[in-house]
DNA sequence: CGGCCTTTGTGCGCTGGCAGACAGACGCGG
DNA sequence: CCGCGTCTGTCTGCCAGCGCACAAAGGCCG
């Protein structure tokens, strides 16, 4: 099976493009894999393709919070972008798939030369950034209910799927809530209609008033994103 | 008067410094002075080397909270070093003082002849997004207290001063809070000796004992920043 | 001096989410 | 088909911070 695309990946000029992939082998994201610890250095940047990624804050004697999903529309390790090679962030695999893969160095060596690639990704960090502000104000001052609908619709993006898998415990730490107010709002969700939810197993039922029920972030998340590099 | 040097510019090399600062105009920032809008095209860049800005999120229909703080250290406009002019965040004076400035296109041009300066800027970038992920985890978090020392803090940096003018009502909306958690909060505080606090006039009394009442993030931006662009 | 605006202090009832504990439900593997 | 681990649902008590409302104190200005 030929290996889908990467967005930002395919926004580049085709030699900028063949340059790039030249460098790039394609690896398989596992499931709860740990690609990136906040403090340590990075060693590969990921492009995926199928897969997708959590950014995780975590703040030393608290739980994290997601602050950022990568999938086929970003990358993970965009700090190399900015010459910094020290991740912020904690980088889990959410969604199983495949990605391009990269070694820091090659990755740098190629951002020197392709000043193509080098403007795409300076204009996904501006896209991470507005995530990161909204993130903010999201996790101060929204309820789980609607935050929640936000995560499943990000996550629906990524997956390409209508179904996926994620138990409520871990739902609880990507949006740092307890497990059981997970329960309660996907509870709710179900009673409704929106999405099916058994045992870990995730199905998207009524994807517009999931959209309805999310908070605005997921809207303005899309926005910015096809604002910069739609 | 001579006027007061900004960090990041102090850090270039001399002929790209000059570059920069003959292109700069020295300006006066007014308290609460709104520089930027979110959504709205970045007129002017600001290297504060006085007077220091606040960085708020505006999602829609929440109050605003504060994700970062730009004064002598950082810049405002940041994003036009990403090539976006759209500014993702509001930006209010939060302290009086004096700023060089530029305009968005000159700038522009200038970031594409001057290699350091871009450099500088993304290396400032970074550091700007890991605060603004770890203000998510501490808006989400911490307390009122800690994050009110913090703030306190970052301001006493910032003013070059121990003492400057907030309200808490000011304070509030700053740390998305009511105006009564700053008064519990402040009172505690005033009554431990670390600040003094008489209608919107702070004065820090005692750094080392705020420095240990203030939440983990303080110190951590400070290292951040500090490990890019010691 | 007197009035008015700004800023701070306090009280009360409410609620969303927390902590911990436990009981069912499902399903895989032996 | 039985058992145990995983996942989900529910309960109880608790607390930080909320919304609202009002009182008092400081300060500016006529």
């Amino acid at each position: 099976m030929a290996i889908a695309e990467n967005h930002l990946i395919a926004l580049l000029p085709r030699k900028n493009r063949t340059s790039l992939l030249a460098l790039c082998e394609p690896v398989t994201l596992t499931l709860a894999e740990v690609l990136c610890d906040p403090g340590k250095p990075v060693r590969h940047v990921y492009f995926p393709t199928d897969g997708f990624i959590s950014l995780v804050t975590l703040l030393e004697g608290s739980p994290g919070v997601e602050v950022g999903m990568v999938g086929a529309e970003g990358m993970l390790g965009a700090e190399l972008a900015l010459g910094v090679s020290i991740s912020p962030l904690h980088s889990v695999v959410q969604g199983p798939g495949m990605a391009w893969r990269i070694g820091a160095a090659a990755f740098r060596g190629e951002l020197a030369r392709n000043a193509a690639l080098k403007r795409t990704l300076d204009r996904y960090v501006y896209v991470l950034m507005a995530q990161l502000a909204d993130s903010a104000g999201c996790v101060r001052f929204h309820q789980i209910g609607p935050r929640l609908a936000r995560w499943l619709l990000m996550s629906q993006d990524r997956a390409g799927a209508d179904n996926f898998r994620v138990t409520q415990e871990f739902l609880g730490y990507m949006l740092g809530v307890r497990r059981v107010g997970i329960t309660a709002a996907a509870g709710a969700l179900q009673r409704g209609g929106l999405i099916g939810y058994r045992r870990g197993d995730v199905t998207i039922l009524d994807r517009k008033a999931l959209e309805a029920a999310a908070c605005g972030c997921y809207a303005a998340n899309r926005k910015a994103y096809a604002a910069q590099l739609g």
